[in-house]
DNA sequence: AAGAAAAAGGATATAAATGTCCTTTATTGA
DNA sequence: TCAATAAAGGACATTTATATCCTTTTTCTT
């Protein structure tokens, strides 16, 4: 049920770049991390591998920064989770049994399997723009939260 | 989806221990690490704190080991995560937000709800007992399956 | 009572995830 | 061309999870 600590960075990073995609200026780490309280090098990392993988875009230099591109708001999360979690992340047996799988299944594989599929189907057709809400403020705020510091 | 590689060697010794109820023996750190393929140090530490929970009982000395008490077989899994996951595993946002709940929820959190609720349910109405299967010899098998070694 | 066996406890080691810092490269504007 | 800026890249530090080892305590058997 739990995503590493990355995954979050990434989402939250490309939810923002995102919501601000009409703004004419590009963003930057330092804007990112600040806006969203996030540690600014360890994203600096994450997003650097989001760029990589073609989520989002980036230019180096004054004016420069990320911004999104063709591929950015019809990406599903599943690509993201895959990304940051590794390519086995649904493949993985919840006993740590290294050759469970449909056809020699751990005591727990066909008890959770429904409901794996139906997080699957969810992270594949949930989409970037399916995350984005209308009030910007709002969302900056939401995507932001933090305990009192 | 995932659980700590804890999560696993905890519901598989139980498991083994609990398959093997009707042996006039006790099961001994070193038998159910073997037959796991488990790291058998490792294996004592969760083990230990499987007994403290309550989950199973232990004695010392000389022919000691682990065995089941009145709750083991009725233990349902989620007292078994939250015992190796903590009690916040279910609770954690998948966005790394710290004060992500539903009246405060952070974009995904509405998505996957009803999905971890469903999964709450299995966990919280699957026991010990419904994991067990008939055939001894089987289940310990499927139980210890690792690659070849 | 003595010795052996087995869990409990605690100290240490290793690996992976997370986080910080510094240098390099690319880009822009003057 | 030069200085400033910002991402990219890589080295290092810290923390957490995983794993190993050694000692202590308890229990059984003789």
């Amino acid at each position: 049920m739990t995503f590493s600590k990355s995954f979050g960075y990434a989402l939250r990073g490309i939810l923002y770049v995102s919501l601000l995609k009409d703004e004419p200026r590009k963003i930057s780490i330092d804007e990112i991390a600040e806006k969203l309280s996030v540690p600014r090098h360890f994203l600096g990392k994450i997003m650097k591998a989001v760029v990589k993988a073609g989520i989002l875009s980036s230019t180096r230099g004054l004016q420069g920064g990320f911004f999104i591109n063709e591929k950015t708001l019809g990406t599903p999360l599943l690509t993201i989770i895959l990304l940051t979690e590794g390519n086995n992340y649904f493949n993985t047996c919840l006993l740590s049994m290294r050759k469970c799988n449909s056809s020699n299944p751990c005591p727990l594989h066909n008890k959770v399997e429904e409901h794996k599929d139906g997080l699957l189907q969810i992270y594949g057709q949930t989409l970037v723009s399916d995350l984005l809400q209308d009030d910007k403020a709002d969302f900056i705020k939401s995507l932001a939260t933090v305990e009192a510091a």
